[in-house]
DNA sequence: TTAAAATTTCAGGAATTCCTGAAATTACGA
DNA sequence: TCGTAATTTCAGGAATTCCTGAAATTTTAA
């Protein structure tokens, strides 16, 4: 199977950018791949396009599936497996938004909750334990928001970040009147 | 130099996380301490805190300065460097968010802006590009809005969070009514 | 200008992550 | 139930990333 050349930059891209995404280059490379391809795909069909090993394409499916960013399916007179990328951008959007933050945010959040419950004894750990909630707070107030907004519709979301800044002219001001520029 | 208990947890979190985050350990665990330090450091103190060799520290404090996410100071009668992570919590989550997204995003808009510009010759490429001008859609809409939202001050920014998915009362309804849940 | 302190560079060994082929397991049609 | 196709597992080699100590460079006080 040969991948026409807008393809596999595409691909190459993707695999390239894999190790700062957290994925490694053939991970990056197969997701690229389905995203693009306007048929699901078999898991040789893969092994054919990207010139990887069965055994890698079999373990970077399942890590894909793990971020459920891929999903398969059965054909009909076919008992392979068939691999494909949600077509919905913005569901796409929504499940790397969820899983990063599954990975990268929670866990620090758990870990946050309990370092912040002991009561500091030193005046060294006071200030710690002040720079911890500080932490918490933010990350609680961020994720809080991004579970809100990811219950409303793409056209909403839309339609309030096309209003960009825009948006502080909606909200009541509370107390100081500067609501831009500077903090 | 010992650390606190309280403080040990936090840096070796940090330093769990780190590959998650796409820095590595020592880095991780650098910006941790420095972090939680109500006082700037110089390089030995982190070492001794740490146990790392100094010249792992010197480049790790390199890293993190071409993060943004650590600066150096001279204190007086005192040749050596002293680093401090920034105090202020929402000039570290913009730096972080500005960071990263030059590291992980811009690449691939770049990318994508070329690969859209040519004219596909096939069904098969028709779908990849228009695949690709949905991704580069999204990304210019999102790192639009992020910016727009940069500008705004932290209590603004605040007050849009806690108003959650409130905010769809506030914008002007466009088209179907249905606001929330669903799509 | 010199010398000691502070810092950085970098070659190469250590540790980790990635990838493969062979073998094992699972799924399914006959 | 059997046999083959499809898939997964996994040990170990390949590749990459990390980390260190030694040497080089830079900085600064005298």
């Amino acid at each position: 199977m040969n991948v026409t050349p807008l393809k596999q930059r595409f691909i190459l891209h993707f695999g390239e950018m894999g190790s700062r995404w957290g994925i490694n280059r053939t991970v990056g490379q197969i997701y690229a791949l389905l995203y693009v391809s306007d048929q699901p795909l078999n898991a040789d069909e893969i092994v054919d396009a990207l010139g990887l090993s069965r055994s890698n394409v079999s373990m970077g499916l399942k890590e894909l599936q793990s971020w459920r960013l891929v999903r398969s399916q059965h054909l009909p007179d076919d008992r392979r497996e068939y691999f494909s990328a949600p077509e919905d951008i913005w569901e796409i959007f929504r499940t790397l938004i969820q899983e990063r933050r599954k990975r990268e945010i929670d866990p620090t959040l758990s870990m946050l909750r309990d370092a912040i419950m002991e009561e500091p004894t030193s005046r060294e750990d006071e200030y710690a334990s002040k720079r911890m909630s500080e932490m918490h707070e933010l990350i609680e107030l961020t994720t809080r928001w991004i579970d809100d907004v990811q219950d409303l519709s793409p056209n909403t979301v839309i339609q309030l970040m096309k209003l960009g800044g825009g948006v502080s002219k909606l909200l009541k001001p509370i107390a100081g009147r500067k609501q831009n520029a500077a903090d």
